[in-house]
DNA sequence: CTGAAAGCGCTTACAG
DNA sequence: CTGAAAGCGCTTACAG
């Protein structure tokens, strides 16, 4: 590579200083039209590169947001995140992303990256456990954060979210609705706020139509669709077997259709199925799954374009938004004696 | 916020010059233990934060390794990354992560802004149509590049992908061993070095059996789940329908596999279908797929070990490293009679 | 409309 | 083992 082009390179070239160099190359009315061309022209054809550390150095703005979710590969957070890429693409600001995979010292060495780059902000679904005084180091430093999926008490900032105990009341009122007095639960976590929320609801609505709760009924951990999977197996050995399945996410709910199918029982003939989260193969499945819409893009829009507002200032407060979710009814969850594989 | 820490807020606290503090910090021998010590303590309790900006600019080194995919949503993409993270966070490095979505101009102001960041090196799967001058430019400005799953001629650089006519070759082989003779093959374009290749295993594996290759039989285009759903009903109208299937990748399998269920038509018993990748969901699916395992996994270690090499200084190279793929028989593609939904 | 100069917060020879 | 000083490549008052 040729001799490092930089703005005195290109000040010296023309005879200029580097301060109009500067200014021309960022389209300031300072510096004549004619001046602002030359140096343009100069800039271009010597393949100038922009030192944004330089700049950010003196600036303190990196135009860097940093996002740091549990696991990009689940398309419930893919949903999301394209929608805060559109947003924050248009606002010209590059994003960094991270997975924690709920391994508090991976998000922590996150944050600690961030905050050595400077980033501007920073939107995460915080992994289990995180301590709200990790959010407000970020905040003192300068760094200020939208919390999207999950919920940190005490942070200080608004968090974004659908509706989860909402939203799993609904379905878990559908299946009663069509005549199941046993539903299980399959997948989640006490350990998270989604995971309580959707528990909640479940218990909610159970309640509400005078069934009991029965703690055997939950399996608890199942958040991929490979755990779903495996879960088939302890869910048909379920004493008193349920003759219908709320699932904690689709993912869950996808592979527990898979291990169901693989043991005989097929779902939306033989056994009620429904999942939460209407990610884009919902529809499409086998059979095609009953779920909520939980408004994954409007979920990353709010919580891109609440950051964007604190970046030009807006000052920081602990508020939850939550977005309203869809019952979304398809064939996994009315039961015909026919064959599962005519059309729904 | 109060006032910024910074090295020479901490020089000053203690003492010391700043040159002393910089070495303390980076575990220089250079620094008597005990003022190490004392430094370090300084620098925990004022709650200092590395100026990483600072540091590169001074340095230029940046510790970044910027990463471009078609879209990480892609497991095939996933596990690729997965395994490059793994790697890349071993040695410390951050890693940042861009879809380009195979839009060049995306991927073109990715590359920029890994360029003004002084990013130390970039792993990428070149968007269609790439130009072997983006990689260059890159190559000239000190970004030392690799790239993963397709290949650009004349770039310069190392590429790292499976062997993909010849695992393609594999799955068309073993459906005629099977006894089909009328494959098509769903998915893939002609503008990808991937598409290319798989497409050419394909016709391979046709022509040493002695079958002639139709070309209406290949349907172009599907990539994606649902793109492999739309495609069943195109797939259903073929002239002469075709009682066997081979995709272009799981995903468009999986996909394609609904779709057929939907109409009726059974996979695993009315008709054989097998994709490739062999991404997790593939052993676990309804009926588990036949498929390749095209060594994801080594792909994302050996790129970025050598990415690692070049930045450890090592000159660049054109050369192709071809991992080779292995096939995997599952239930989708050795027809039987019975109810499909027995194990397997 | 353009220029001279200071400064962002580090690291790195170079001295001692 | 520690310090004084220069410099990485920008931007920003401040002058003119």
């Amino acid at each position: 590579m040729a001799q490092k082009v930089k703005l005195s390179t290109i000040a010296e070239r023309l005879g200029l200083s580097t301060a109009t160099v500067s200014l021309a190359l960022r389209d300031s009315p300072l510096v004549a039209e004619a001046t602002r061309e030359r140096i343009k022209e100069e800039a271009r054809t010597s393949g100038y590169i922009y030192n944004r550390r330089a700049a950010s150095l003196r600036t303190s703005k990196s135009g860097i947001v940093g996002v740091c979710v549990h696991d990009i590969m689940n398309p419930f957070y893919g949903e999301i995140l394209k929608a805060v890429e559109d947003e924050l693409d248009r606002q010209r600001q590059t994003f960094v992303l991270c997975n924690h995979y709920d391994d508090l010292s991976k998000q922590r060495s996150f944050l600690d990256t961030m905050l050595q780059l400077g980033a501007d902000g920073l939107i995460m679904s915080p992994a289990i456990g995180t301590p709200a005084s990790d959010i407000r180091l970020a905040e003192d430093n300068d760094l200020p954060v939208a919390l999207i999926a999950r919920t940190v008490e005490g942070s200080g900032v608004a968090s974004f979210r659908g509706d989860d105990a909402y939203g799993m009341s609904l379905v878990v009122r559908h299946l009663i609705d069509e005549g199941h007095r046993s539903i299980a639960l399959v997948g989640g976590t006490e350990q998270t706020s989604t995971g309580r929320d959707r528990a909640q609801g479940y218990r909610d609505a159970l309640r509400q139509a005078g069934i009991d709760f029965r703690p055997e009924w939950w399996i608890q951990g199942p958040r991929s669709r490979h755990s779903g999977f495996d879960a088939a197996a302890e869910f048909l050995q379920l004493p008193g077997r349920p003759d219908a399945v709320v699932c904690f996410s689709d993912l869950v709910a996808l592979g527990l259709m898979y291990g169901l199918s693989r043991a005989g029982v097929r779902p939306g003939v033989d056994i009620a199925v429904c999942g939460y989260d209407d990610i884009d193969e919902a529809a499409i499945a086998m059979p095609p799954l009953t779920t909520v819409a939980n408004g994954q893009t409007e979920v990353g829009q709010r919580a891109a374009d609440a950051l964007l507002a604190r970046l030009a200032g807006q000052p920081a407060e602990e508020r939850l938004e939550l977005i309203k979710p869809e019952l979304r009814i398809r064939s996994s969850s009315v039961l015909r004696g026919a064959d599962p594989s005519s059309p729904a």
